[in-house]
DNA sequence: CCCGTTTGCCAACAACCGTTGACTTGATCT
DNA sequence: AGATCAAGTCAACGGTTGTTGGCAAACGGG
């Protein structure tokens, strides 16, 4: 396929959605202003991606591109992971955008978890000492990246944003690495049993 | 100041405020969906909290109740927090509500930073080893309990959800436990230096 | 050079939203 | 009982949004 002749409109597009849905939400960002950023006519957003969902489904589309942890010591995958996660946000419009609009929209949500099950969960299933356990340890590597990032990009908490991107990484590490090869949490000693009671 | 006759209907605009606040986020929670659940005319809602930003203050007017740790070992007060903190998602739309409009609108993130600013940062204050770093402690348990509820009740991530309350609550302690009194991250020995380089 | 296709703009529609004001009903007090 | 005021209903306005179809200009192959 060759390249079209309206494929900078069509990038110029992708662009100012990216950064209309990670500022302000699916709901918020209109189509009307992003067409206004990418100085076209909003007509031009429906022709090229349909409707707002298409657009939101090709500016949303993201890859965590974690690295091969494969030459990394194991004990320190936690420091690895925790200093590739905080890259990735620092730079990126995109998980700002996917994960503002996870909180509404369904479809969404289940990119947000497929991106983790499939590019988390694997690491954890290669890393964790309990291999019954692996889906659990991403799970929870998922709610201290993810926590972490809502805290310090979208709620702002001052005490989260005022760290360094070091001192980010220091705290974070040693959870990561907890929740990946750490002792597991069985839980249901006191109270309960686990799953369904 | 006595009872009015209205308080009932105000009572029900708020119930029904709160769910679809909690359900659907701001936005795209109508005033008209709303009066429809509490069976008023939307005028109602109007005549009563001003406009729909009064109606969301009023429905998120929110707070933890955290209980008085005082009587708690220091080394036991992770597992207390960990299971105060889910006990008080499980049963309560507010949060939801609050978290889900604190994405996309600043005077609920406001809230929210207000919230984890004068409700956790005492706890982390009494209890750190560190004056000097408490308030970062509580910053980052702030992430991993919100990034949990994330998660859990809003993301849906299956291995999240699937977790019993006493699952969730025995991964979670260690954590809590480790930035509330744990050894303090320094992390700005290898590239950087602590605040701005 | 001419004709079909792509690219872009313009105006408009239909739906929905928050919000308002006027009117009716019902309770309460003298 | 009649006056007063709160409680509730109804219809509408102004604005915004996603979306559509028609039309003009630019381009490119024969």
């Amino acid at each position: 396929m060759t390249a079209r002749r309206s494929d900078a409109t069509r990038a110029a597009i992708l662009v100012a959605a990216r950064e209309r849905f990670a500022a302000d939400g699916f709901e918020r960002a209109t189509i009307r202003a992003i067409a206004a950023d990418a100085r076209i006519d909003p007509s031009m957003v429906m022709r090229y991606y349909g409707n707002k969902e298409g657009l939101f489904a090709a500016a949303a589309d993201f890859d965590l591109r974690l690295p091969d942890l494969g030459d990394i010591a194991a004990d320190r995958v936690g420091t690895a992971l925790a200093r590739h996660f905080l890259d990735r946000w620092e730079g990126d419009d995109t998980l700002m955008a996917l994960l503002r609009t996870a909180v509404t929209k369904e479809a969404a949500a289940e990119r947000m978890r497929s991106v983790f099950a499939q590019q988390v969960g694997p690491v954890a299933a290669r890393l964790a000492p309990d291999p019954g356990q692996a889906a659990t340890r991403a799970g929870m590597i998922a709610t201290q990246m993810l926590g972490f990032a809502l805290c310090r990009y979208i709620l702002r908490l001052p005490p989260v944003v005022t760290l360094s991107p070091d001192e980010a990484a220091a705290w974070l590490a040693p959870t990561i690495q907890h929740y990946l090869t750490g002792e597991a949490a069985a839980g249901a000693e006191e109270t309960g049993r686990r799953g369904q009671p």
